[in-house]
RNA sequence: UGGGGCGUAGCCAAGUGGUAAGGCAUCGGGUUUUGAUCCCGUGUACCGCAGGUUCGAAUCCUGCCGCCCCAGCCA
C-alpha cells in the first residue's frame, strides 16, 4: 500500500468500529493545555485527531484542557486557535474548554465521594509522596483514608467554599495504595488553587486534576476515541476506573500512540521556553523553532506539514524522523508553488569589458520552468553584474562547471560569459573578474546553439535591490538534543547566518510571507514581522538539493 | 529487583501462518539554459536474539536481550 492509501492501526480500528455499527459518527477532539505554543509534536495529533473525522464525516472538539490555572494564559489560547486553522482544520463550533465542565465535574467529584470512591485527604504534598510508595515498593494508605462519607462530602464542600489555604486538602480517589500502577496509587482528583483562571476568573478555588478532567471531558462530548501518545498508556486503566465508576452513557475509548521526534529538534515545552527566555532565539516564532508558529514564519506550507505527518505514520513505536524527511516535504511543496526569481546572496562583481556601458536590455525569464502559465517577466542586463562567489573558483576541481579563469558559463537567460581576468584586494581575495560576453549566445534568440556546461544566476548591479536574507540551519549539532545533559553544550552556534544580498528589482514589490524560489539557491519568503518595503528582510526556508555540495562534502571526507 | 509499551534495510512503514509492499535517503544512468525538477534503474532486511510448534513462521509458543514511559497537589 502506498502512503496515502495506508490504513493505520487506529484509523483501522475506527473503520471496524463504523463497520460493526458500534459507532455511526466518529467524534474526536485535540486537547492542548494552553500553557505554551503549538509544536511539530502536536502537528501530528491535529492531523491524526481532525484527519479521521474528515475522513469519516465525524466531528473534532478543539478542547482547550485549562485546569491548572498556574500555567495557563489567553495568549496561548489566542495562538493556538490562529495555528490549527493555519493548518487547515476547522473545529466549527466545538471549541470548549475543560473549565466549562467545572460545575459538572464537581458533581461527579461529590458523587464519587458519597459512593464511598473518593476521600479528603490532609497529608501534605511530601507526606503524600511518602505514602505513595516506589516503582518497587507498594504505598502504604493515609490515615485520613477511612473518613467518612459525611466528613467526606463537608471538607469538599468546605474546600470548594475557600475555607481552606493552597495545599491544606485535596481531594484522592480510593483505588489501591499497591497498585503496581502508580496511577492507581490513590490519585489525586482536585487541589485547591487561590489562582484567578484565565476562563473561569475567580469562580473557582478548587481545580480537578487532568485525569479526572480530561476523563469527563470526554465522556460529556461523547468522544468515541480518545487519542493520546504512550506516555498516557498507563493512565488508560485510570481513564476507565472513572468511568467505570460514574457509568457515563457514552463510553470513550482511549488509544495511544507514539509522538513523534525531528531529528536535531527539540519539543520539550520547557526546553523551548528556556530557547526564548535566554535570548537563544528571538521567540516562540523564531524561524529556527520547531513551533508551528516558527515554521509558519519560516515558510513552510501547512500542506507539507500536513503531508509530514502522514508520511510518518502512526503507529506504537517510538520514532526520531529525519530533517530531511521534513525538509522534502517542503521542496516537494514549494518546486510547484513557487515561482522562480534570481538573488545572489554573496555578490560578487563581473564586469562585460566588451558590453556597452551605457545599454540595458532586457531578457526574458520564465516564472516556472515546467508551468508555462505562470509567463514570464523581463530582467535588465548590462555591463556589470552581481554573480554568486561560489560560482567562480580560481582553481576548481574537476567537474566544477562554474566559472573559473579562461572558463565559459552561461548566464541564466542572459548570455555565454568567458571569464578573462582576475582582480585581487590586497589581502588577495578575489573582489572582481573581467569578463566578455558572445552577443551570438543570447537566451533565446537561436543565434547559435553552442553549449556550455554551466548556467549560472545573476543580477545587474544597477539594478539590483539590496536585502537581508537570513539563512537558518538547524538548532542543534546533535540528533536527539533532548537526551543531552545540558542542551546548551549541543547549540549549532552556526543556526542563523544573516547576508547582505542582491535581488532581482522584481522582488522589490512583493509582500509579507510571500514566497518564491531563487533559481539554485532554495526557496525563500518575505519575512512577515521585519520585512519593510525600504528594508527588504527575507528568509531562507530550504536549500534546493544540491548534488555538487554533496561531491564536495564526500571529497572533504576522503581528504 | 514493580507495572506498562515497543523492537521489519540509514530513517519511516506495510504485513495478522504460505515463503518480506511502499515512501524518504543512498548509489548508478537519462533529460535539462536551475549541478533543481522530472524519468529510469539500484538494497541478500539472518523481520532484536535463542529455542520450540508446523509440510511451512516476521506472523503461534517459551526463554532471553535492548530501548522508551510511570514514584507532580503538571498535562
Amino acid at each position: 500500500m502506498s502512503e496515502t492509501e495506508s490504513r493505520d492501526f487506529i484509523r483501522q480500528i475506527i473503520h471496524d468500529d463504523l463497520e460493526s455499527g458500534k459507532h455511526e459518527q466518529i467524534v474526536t477532539r485535540f486537547p492542548p493545555e494552553p500553557n505554551g505554543y503549538l509544536h511539530i509534536g502536536h502537528v501530528m495529533s491535529i492531523c491524526l485527531n481532525f484527519g479521521v473525522t474528515a475522513e469519516t464525516g465525524g466531528r473534532t472538539y478543539l478542547r482547550f484542557d485549562d485546569t491548572n490555572p498556574g500555567k495557563e494564559s489567553p495568549v496561548y489560547v489566542e495562538a493556538i486557535e490562529h495555528d490549527v486553522r493555519w493548518l487547515g482544520f476547522d473545529w466549527e463550533d466545538r471549541l470548549t474548554h475543560a473549565s466549562d465542565y467545572f460545575e459538572s465535574l464537581y458533581e461527579s467529584a461529590v458523587s464519587l465521594v458519597a459512593m464511598g470512591s473518593a476521600y479528603v485527604d490532609s497529608l501534605s504534598a511530601d507526606e503524600i509522596r511518602e505514602y505513595r510508595g516506589t516503582l518497587t515498593e507498594p504505598g502504604k494508605n493515609s490515615p485520613h483514608r477511612s473518613r467518612s462519607v459525611e466528613e467526606n462530602l463537608d471538607l469538599l464542600a468546605r474546600m470548594r467554599a475557600g475555607e481552606f489555604a493552597d495545599g491544606e486538602h485535596v481531594l484522592r480517589a480510593k483505588i489501591d495504595m499497591s497498585s503496581p500502577n502508580m496511577n492507581l496509587r490513590d490519585p489525586a482528583l482536585y487541589r485547591i488553587r487561590h489562582l484567578t483562571h484565565q476562563h473561569t476568573g475567580d469562580d473557582w478555588c478548587i481545580y480537578p486534576m487532568y485525569d479526572f478532567a480530561h476523563t469527563l471531558s470526554d465522556a460529556l462530548e461523547h468522544i468515541t476515541h480518545s487519542l493520546c501518545t504512550l506516555e498516557f498508556e498507563d493512565h488508560r486503566p485510570l481513564y476507565n476506573w472513572f468511568l467505570d465508576q460514574l457509568k457515563p452513557e457514552h463510553r470513550p475509548r482511549q488509544i495511544e500512540f507514539s509522538r513523534l521526534n525531528l531529528a536535531y529538534a527539540i519539543t520539550s515545552k520547557r526546553k523551548l521556553n528556556a530557547l526564548v527566555e535566554e535570548g537563544i532565539v528571538e521567540g516562540w516564532n523564531d524561524p529556527r523553532m520547531p513551533t508551528i508558529a516558527g515554521m509558519r514564519r519560516r515558510g513552510y506550507p501547512a500542506a507539507a506539514l500536513r503531508h509530514f505527518v502522514t508520511r510518518a505514520g502512526v503507529t506504537k513505536k517510538d520514532k526520531l524522523i529525519e530533517m530531511g524527511v521534513l525538509e522534502n516535504c517542503v521542496r516537494e511543496n514549494l518546486g510547484v508553488t513557487s515561482q522562480r526569481r534570481m538573488a545572489v546572496l554573496r555578490p560578487l562583481r563581473v564586469v562585460l569589458t566588451n558590453y556597452p556601458e551605457d545599454i540595458v536590455e532586457m531578457v526574458t525569464a520564465m516564472n516556472h520552468p515546467a508551468r508555462p502559465e505562470l509567463g514570464t517577466r523581463e530582467l535588465p542586463f548590462s555591463r556589470e553584474l552581481w554573480i554568486e562567489q561560489d560560482d567562480f573558483m580560481e582553481e576548481p576541481p574537476r567537474k566544477f562547471f562554474r566559472l573559473k579563469p579562461g572558463g565559459e558559463v552561461r548566464l541564466r537567460f542572459g548570455y555565454i560569459i568567458r571569464c578573462d581576468d582576475v582582480i585581487k584586494n590586497e589581502a588577495g581575495e578575489v573582489i572582481e573578474l573581467r569578463c566578455s560576453y558572445d552577443a551570438d549566445t543570447r537566451s533565446g534568440t537561436g543565434s547559435s546553439d553552442r553549449k556550455v556546461k554551466g548556467t549560472i544566476h545573476w543580477v545587474s548591479c544597477a539594478h539590483g535591490v539590496d536585502a537581508e536574507v537570513r539563512l537558518y540551519d538547524r538548532l542543534f549539532t546533535v540528533a536527539k538534543p533532548n537526551t543531552a545533559d545540558d542542551f546548551h553544550a549541543v547549540l549549532n552556534a552556526d543556526s542563523l547566518q544573516v547576508v547582505e544580498a542582491k535581488l532581482e528589482p522584481s522582488l522589490a514589490s512583493m509582500k509579507a510571507g510571500e514566497t518564491v524560489q531563487f533559481e539554485r539557491l532554495g526557496y525563500f519568503c518575505i519575512d512577515s514581522e521585519e520585512h519593510s518595503g525600504s528594508r527588504p528582510v527575507i528568509n531562507r526556508i530550504v536549500t534546493l538539493r544540491d548534488s555538487w555540495a554533496r561531491l564536495e562534502q564526500q571529497a572533504m571526507q576522503q581528504g
